[in-house]
Order: structure tokens, then C-alpha cells, then sequence
DNA sequence: GTGAAAGCGCTAACAA
DNA sequence: TTGTTAGCGCTTTCAC
């Protein structure tokens, strides 16, 4: 590994100097020649910076932390944690992934983070909630993905779920449904509360007055299926909003059973399918996907900006890739998805 | 943050001797009283250590490199990140998550993990196949994973890839299938092919012979349900072995077309299942979950147990999480699929 | 047994 | 404009 050091006595000028210029801080401060001279040696001898080393003087790693909950909903850490680590590396960071069982684990997950001195944190929970920042993270740059605190003190990434219970209702209306059903979770969580005020409004947009024995809050499994059987039978929706894929698909198990066709019998809006639902498999399923990349992603960039204090618009976005474009993916099977962005109020 | 000098100060030592000590290197070099003393001003003060800064020394600094392609095939990657994290985090090391968009990027992206001084790298493949171990890894401890290298040369964990078809040939078999087909992907790779020799030598082994009109490759979408819909109508299967989730559902569909009931007039077999399926949408149907996470746990485990320099039983498990236990989960709806380790063959 | 000193690669005052 | 010096937190010889 080449060090400053090397590029120094080839250039027989001191380490102070070379560091100075390898981080531009040259102007004014080192002759051109000098500068040049080292700035040709260096990426002659394909110098590249230790950044660990640098860290311990300025105490900035250039590694961001990133926690979720290990909890079996891998799919979408997954894209989460792949759109986070897009941005970092556009940006110049690094991403250290840890995931926690339970709050105490965490605490000590985020301690181990520390020490290895990330910049900052990103927070993520797998399903749009308030959550209580930790204590341990109260103090440094922090950014919650699907989540938003109490208070509004912290910055967050979360999709924008009145929209997307809006606008799914919006579609099964210019579909010309007449009943439309909404099949939501148990837990009362932004989620869930957010895409049922959207799913009232749209409704009363259109001047149709909401009848509540089309709105169900179902758990898991056979109950669920059950209750949605039962909603078939006692209200015969013809269209259905659907809190997520599973929920989506107590509607498909029931129409299949009824022989009722998806797209011609009845028109279903399911959110967050998994791709294989959606692209290969019931074309007839309109599908709102949770952009979890996104999130990942512009939760990062924003993170950086608060890290490095300036506004994610004059970023130090790299020429090769410019930062990814708002997900943008309407199309007659498919309805956007777009995220909110918080700032922390304080500064 | 409280450092060794200081707990040097308090306990009126220098600070080679706090190392010594809390390195657990002074056994006849440090007296135990003044060892004894050090180690209760370390944990009364809250200290822990400073990674970075050691590795500055010791050129180790307990960080994994995981690299993984960043296909759409998210649900994938976030399991084998979340179980090599789960490892790491038991070993004390942490990881740091690189994706790669091709060959050039990649090259790029261990560069960069490089400059961070990984003491390691694992390397992900989103589904079994032979791969060259980029140049800049071959010098390194490496783990690959859903993956070998031709030469043998690079240790890796894999799923057994010729017992999943095996296996789920015979529950076929035992379900008295008597035309078990095979629906598989287009791709030669080690999946495809290994799940193939397993159904055919499942199905030698019972005596029967091989229909070859009953084996299909197929894509995806369209062309892919037109080609299981001719396997229908061509071959009358009553068995289905398929190679992934989306191959199982073009049989799905195609039997709910046909009025067939899967369980009762035709058996099916998938693998890689999204657990939305398996556990609460067609319990009728077998699968066989790949195990993501416990794949990414083990190849990190083995990963540290090669910088370590020491074999995977005596590793430093913590008291508090004994190692993962083996996948263990054939029940009547998913079929046990075990993973294979493979060691690197040069030392 | 213990401590002083050097040094890992780099940055940041301060002198020159 | 440049070099010297000190030091980040830690490990490691080596002298005492």
C-alpha cells in the first residue's frame, strides 16, 4: 500500500505537503509546480488515502450505520440496505450494516457502531411507524427510514401513505367500481392509518359516502381468510384496496374460489407485492411498490448532507452517476409510490 | 470517549501495561494485582476499544467485506447480508455492504472496501453458479457464496443443490405422483443443473424412466406460461417439480385455468418460494425455501475462521448465542435443504 | 514486571 | 510557500 509518506520522498518534499495537496487544501499554500508534481506522482503510483488512518485526526470515518430489524421481513432491508449503500458509495461512504433481535441488542449494536466511529445512522423499521429515537443516537447526525418520530426533531425518509391509499382508490374508481372494499392490517400504525384516510377521502372525493362494512382489519392465515370470505359474502365488493401482498391475496384465494377473475369480475390494488406477483404472475393485480431502494437511498444522501452540513441538492454527486430519479413508475399495473422527506427541526 | 491513557492515569500505570492487560496478553508479565485493578477501572470507566486505531497497528480491523450484485433480485441479498451479519456481529467483527452494477464497478468497489482494511471478503452470487474470482480477491481470505470457483481453489458455501431435486422428486414420489415433471429455468448454471440430476436420479432410483417430454426450460412471462400450459395439455404431469417461485406459479396458474386443485388433483413442488406463498396462501403447496440467511451466516463464519487461522468449531462463540443451529425445517409443506461447505484448497 | 519510545498513516498547528 | 513538530489511540519492541 502506497502511503503519503513515499510520495513525499519521491517528490522530495514533506508529508505535510503532499497531504495538503492530495485534499486540495493547496491554494494559495503550495506552488502549482509542487502541487502538480505530487498530484502526477500520486496517481502515478496509484495512491489511494487510508481513510481509517485519517479518521483518527479528524474523527470522520466516512462510514455510515446502518440498523433494521432482523425480524423476517429480509425482502425489504434488503432493498433498503442496497439503495443506502448506492448513495454512500456515490458519495464517498461507507456502509457498516447491523441489525438487531430487541431494544437491548440494539443499544449494544449501536455502541459497537460507534466505536468503529460511523458518522452517522441510519434507522430503518420495515413498516411505516413513530418510533422513540434511541437514546444512544440522540446526539449524532441520524436519519429514520419508514418511520418518523413523535416529535419531529429527527429527519426521515417514509412513502407517502395517504397517497397511496388515495390513489389506489382513485384508480378502482375510474376502474367504475361501485363497492370498493378496503382489506387493511390489525396494528394501527402510520401505514395503516395513513392508506385508510386516503382510501376515506378518496371516496369522499367522489361524493360516495363510505360504508364500513366494506373496511376490514385482518391478521394473518386462515383467519384472515376467513374474514375476507366473509366480506365477499355480506358486502360483494367489486373493487379492493389492499394493505399489503398478503392481504392482496386472501382477495385472490377467495376469487379463485368463486371463480371471479381479477381485471374482469373484480379489480384489486394490492401494496407492495412482490415482483413475482406483479410483473410475471396476475398482470390483472395492480400493484403499488413500495419504493424501498428509494428509501434506502435518499435516506443516505440525506444523511451525508446533514454529516457534511450542506443541502442534498449541491452534493458532491459523483459525474458518472447522477443521483437516481424520483421513482416515476405509473403505468396502468403499477401506481407511484412517493416519499416524504422530513427535516430534523432542530439544527 | 474514555481511552487507555486515561484508565493508565487512574490506575498510575503506563499505557503499554493497560494493553498488555487488556489484550489478555499478561499472563506472567503483569502482576495480577495490577492487572486486576486495571481491568476494574476498564469496565468501571465504560471503556471499550478503539478498532480503527489498533488496526493502525495491527493491520486487522475485524470489518467483512460482503460484495453482492445489485440485480432486482433484493429479497435475495438482503437475507445472506442479514445472516453474515448476524455471524459477524457474534464473532466481533462488522460488515460493510458493497454492491456492484459490473465487472468494472466491482473491480472499483474491492478497491475501495480494500482502502478500508477488510480482513476479508465475502463474495455473493444471487443464485448457484461458477464464477472467476476477481484478480484483486485472489490474495485474500474469501468466502464465496451461492457460488464455487471452477478451480476448487476458493472456499464457499452453496446449497445442496442436487438433494433439493432429489428431495423433492421423491416427496413427489411418495405422493404418488406418477408423471412428475420437471419445469426449469433456461440457464445451465449449478442450480438448474444440479436440481435437474437430482430429479432424474430421484426418479432412476425408483425404477421409473425419464419422459423427456415431461422436462421444460422456460423464461419468463408469456412464452414461460404458453410453454407449462403446452406441459399441461403435452403431458398430463401430476407432479411438478419447479425450479424457482415464479416456474411454480405458471403451474399455479395454469391449474387454476384447468380447475385442477393443487393437493388434490396435482402435486407441486417449489423452490425459493416467497414466504408469502408458502405460509399463507397455498399451503397445499411444497416448498423449498433457500437458506439465505443461514447461507450468509455460515460464509461468514467460515470466513473469520480463515483469518483467524483456525477451524469453525473453536471459534469465539459468545456465551449469550450459540451458533446458528443447521436448517432443520422438513415439515409436510418445505422440504430441508441443506447447505455444502467447501474448503479452499491451497492453505 | 513494567515503562519509555517508536511508529502505524495521516492531519493540523506553528515555525521558518 | 514549505517543513517541523506533535499527536489521534493503540501495539510492540526493548531496556530497565
Amino acid at each position: 500500500m502506497v502511503t503519503m509518506k513515499e510520495i513525499a520522498k519521491q517528490a522530495g518534499v514533506s508529508v505535510s505537503t503532499v497531504s495538503l495537496v492530495l485534499n486540495n487544501r493547496d491554494e494559495g499554500r503550495v506552488r502549482d509546480i509542487v502541487a502538480n508534481e505530487v498530484r502526477d506522482i500520486a496517481s502515478q503510483l496509484g495512491y489511494r488515502s487510508n481513510p481509517l488512518a485519517s479518521s483518527l485526526r479528524t474523527g470522520r470515518t466516512h462510514m455510515l450505520g446502518f440498523i433494521s430489524e432482523d425480524v423476517a421481513t429480509t425482502p425489504y432491508a434488503g432493498g433498503m440496505i442496497l439503495g443506502a449503500q448506492r448513495a454512500a458509495q456515490q458519495l464517498g461512504y461507507m456502509l457498516i450494516v447491523v441489525s438487531t433481535d430487541g431494544p437491548r441488542n440494539e443499544a449494544e449494536e449501536i455502541a459497537a457502531l460507534k466505536r468503529y466511529g460511523t458518522d452517522g445512522f441510519l434507522y430503518a423499521k420495515m413498516s411505516n411507524r413513530i418510533v422513540t429515537v434511541p437514546e444512544a443516537l440522540k446526539d449524532t447526525p441520524l436519519v429514520l427510514m419508514d418511520a418518523t418520530d413523535g416529535t419531529g426533531e429527527t429527519a426521515s425518509i417514509e412513502p407517502d401513505e395517504f397517497h397511496i391509499g388515495y390513489d389506489a382508490t382513485k384508480r378502482l374508481l375510474a376502474a367504475g367500481c361501485e363497492r370498493i372494499a378496503y382489506v387493511g392490517a390489525e396494528s394501527p400504525i402510520v401505514a395503516e392509518r395513513g392508506r385508510m384516510e386516503g382510501y376515506r377521502t378518496a371516496l369522499a372525493e367522489a361524493g360516495r359516502s363510505v360504508n364500513e362494512r366494506l373496511i376490514v382489519h385482518v391478521g394473518n392465515n386462515e383467519p384472515a381468510l376467513a374474514a375476507v370470505n366473509e366480506l365477499f359474502d355480506a358486502a360483494q365488493p367489486d373493487g379492493f384496496f389492499c394493505f399489503n401482498d398478503a392481504r392482496a391475496w386472501y382477495v385472490y384465494e377467495c376469487a379463485a374460489r368463486r371463480g371471479l377473475t381479477i381485471g374482469r369480475d373484480i379489480s384489486v390494488v394490492g401494496v407492495d407485492n412482490h415482483r413475482v406477483f406483479a410483473d410475471t404472475l396476475v398482470p390483472q393485480l395492480t400493484t403499488v411498490e413500495l419504493p424501498h431502494f428509494e428509501m434506502g437511498y435518499w435516506a443516505a444522501a440525506k444523511l451525508v448532507s446533514i454529516i457534511e452540513e450542506r443541502s442534498l441538492a449541491d452534493m458532491d454527486w459523483p459525474d458518472t452517476a447522477a443521483p437516481l430519479p424520483p421513482m416515476n413508475t405509473s403505468t396502468p399495473a403499477a401506481i407511484h409510490c412517493a416519499l416524504i422527506e422530513k427535516d430534523s427541526v432542530r439544527k
